[in-house]
DNA sequence: TTCTTCTTTGGAATAATTCTAATGTGTTGA
DNA sequence: TCAACACATTAGAATTATTCCAAAGAAGAA
């Protein structure tokens, strides 16, 4: 018997092996969020957003179990956290090596492909430290 | 007859000048607060750390006033803020262009000189858009 | 001085996030 | 298939950083 819907269906699976790679039960409310924010092209998102997107789409999630999530996805390297506002924290589905525009009127986000920034210079840290990851932020404002 | 404290009065004196100059009026609370910040080294804070510097200090000065304090100073370039991390804000003497090392496992700021990196090609910002400033961490952990 | 305007303040309010303890669910092995 | 366990989810309380508010206080001009 045909599934009800085979787009979601197929989403699912994508979703549910992806979980399951990264070592994390497919539950229904990770296999529901991993499929909005796999789907198709990366974006940005806070908890709130996503939240909100999750109960607009039909999905109960509470928004503890959004901000688990999110740090278990972050943690199994299906996301990263973006760290621009000092009130918010935005996750990007791009985990890849990019950077961002940040536009402070609105606290928007837009990428900036990895090889366009050229940094040059990065010293070593003090002893007994290594580098994770440099971050470079683009503040842009309207004018 | 001498001042009780004369390193304390020639402070107080050059930070009084100082907020002169930066528009905003030198109250009792600003110019203990300039003192302890603008007093030599450049330094990292956060409203608690200066709140509790301020108090260890003997200076009686609410939370509300650090932060407002902060705002301004900031506003007026005399500090500069530094998004580093999603949960507390750190704000900066040193108001130069330069950078900065994050110590991940304690949250700890080291400045790393302006002309130390070397950033090219930061594209073009969109639209009606300029770039305010360009930021970069490096965000080093303990091996 | 005295008036006016700007500041400071304690405490309440807000916002984002985390915690907690109870309940629910995926997985495993018999 | 199902029992049993480990892991997840949840509502709501708790926490943390920060801002707001309205009243009382201090700085500057006349």
């Amino acid at each position: 018997m045909a599934s009800k819907n085979v787009s979601g269906a197929k989403t699912s699976e994508a979703a549910i092996s992806r979980l399951r790679e990264a070592g994390l039960r497919p539950t229904r409310q990770r296999v529901a969020l991993a499929g909005m924010l796999f789907r198709g092209g990366h974006h940005h998102l806070t908890a709130e957003s996503l939240h909100a997107e999750a109960t607009k789409a039909g999905h109960r999630i509470s928004l503890a179990t959004i901000y688990n999530t999110l740090h278990q996805f972050t943690g199994a390297g299906l996301l990263s956290q973006v760290t621009v506002d000092a009130q918010r924290s935005y996750f990007d589905t791009n985990t890849g090596d990019h950077q961002h525009f940040y536009v402070e009127d609105d606290g928007e986000l837009i990428d900036i492909p990895g090889e366009t920034i050229a940094i040059a210079g990065v010293p070593t840290p003090p002893k007994g430290m290594a580098v994770e990851r440099v971050d470079v932020v683009v503040r842009i404002k309207r004018v």
